[in-house]
DNA sequence: ATAAGCCTTCCAGTTGTGGGAATGTCAAGA
DNA sequence: TCTTGACATTCCCACAACTGGAAGGCTTAT
């Protein structure tokens, strides 16, 4: 199989299926007789992994990691949890960052009517004061 | 003031103001005899304001648009409103997408044992099945 | 004189791709 | 057979928003 078939079965862009090569993430492709990188079924099951980890926020060096501990068929158990709540902690993180700036950007614009007048306390809290601050 | 105290003042390190005068998003400074960046009180102002809006999660792009609101005392309150509920919908999108994240990773570490034995569900659905999706 | 603590510019690295150029290869049709 | 289109290859640049570091200049104090 060539780089574009597994791009299409795997969603993953044949620019990054060559990035993830030059990275480390995946191993390099067998050439072909004329430089073509050459696929099997094993690697268009480790991109879905990849894809799949990568549309759950890990980084690409946690993706790395995975795969490892896919691999390491003996592995306990307990250290693929232990790294999936972490990272559901740093996830849970980014929600309630996220979340504040909402709840603060929501105060500023309820507070501004939003009329042809250009006073405006969206801008007059960004010049002067703290938004919704700790 | 040298940049040292106006990175002090704000909050904003030296190398970032000049990153960005540098893009434009500020206007060079006024250089003293010895070529160092010469500040006042404006330049606080405005770096403040650009702290706080890029905590607010505003990309450096659109602080360069609320600042031009900003420094536009004849526009309508309703643009800066506009452009504020803009924002947040798009926190808003941040969120969600996060929010189905973490459900998906919650999914997954809920049927994982996490002891000893290798087997793990987190492993086996990032390898083969759909997690959770549409 | 020298050391510390500023300041300056410039260059490179980060994350995860995407775009595009220049070039090579393959399969099919006129 | 020649050409055309759709592939593939490598290489380098760009993005966002900085951050780090090197190499050097200025200022002030000791």
């Amino acid at each position: 199989m060539n780089i574009g078939s597994v791009a299409e079965k795997t969603g993953v862009p044949a620019k990054t299926i060559r990035y993830y090569e030059e990275i480390g993430l995946i191993p390099p492709a067998i050439r072909a007789e004329n430089g073509y990188r050459h696929y099997g079924r094993n690697d268009v099951e480790t991109l879905r992994f990849i894809q799949r980890a990568r549309r759950l926020g890990f980084s690409v060096k946690d993706v790395g990691n995975l795969l490892a501990l896919w691999r390491d068929k003996k592995r306990a158990s307990a250290d693929v949890k232990a790294f999936a709540l972490n990272h559901i902690k740093e996830v849970e993180r980014r929600i309630a960052e996220l979340q504040s700036i909402r709840a603060s950007l929501i105060h500023l614009t309820d507070r501004c009517h939003g009329d042809d007048r250009p006073d405006c306390p969206i801008l007059d809290d960004l010049a002067k004061a703290v938004v919704l601050s700790q």
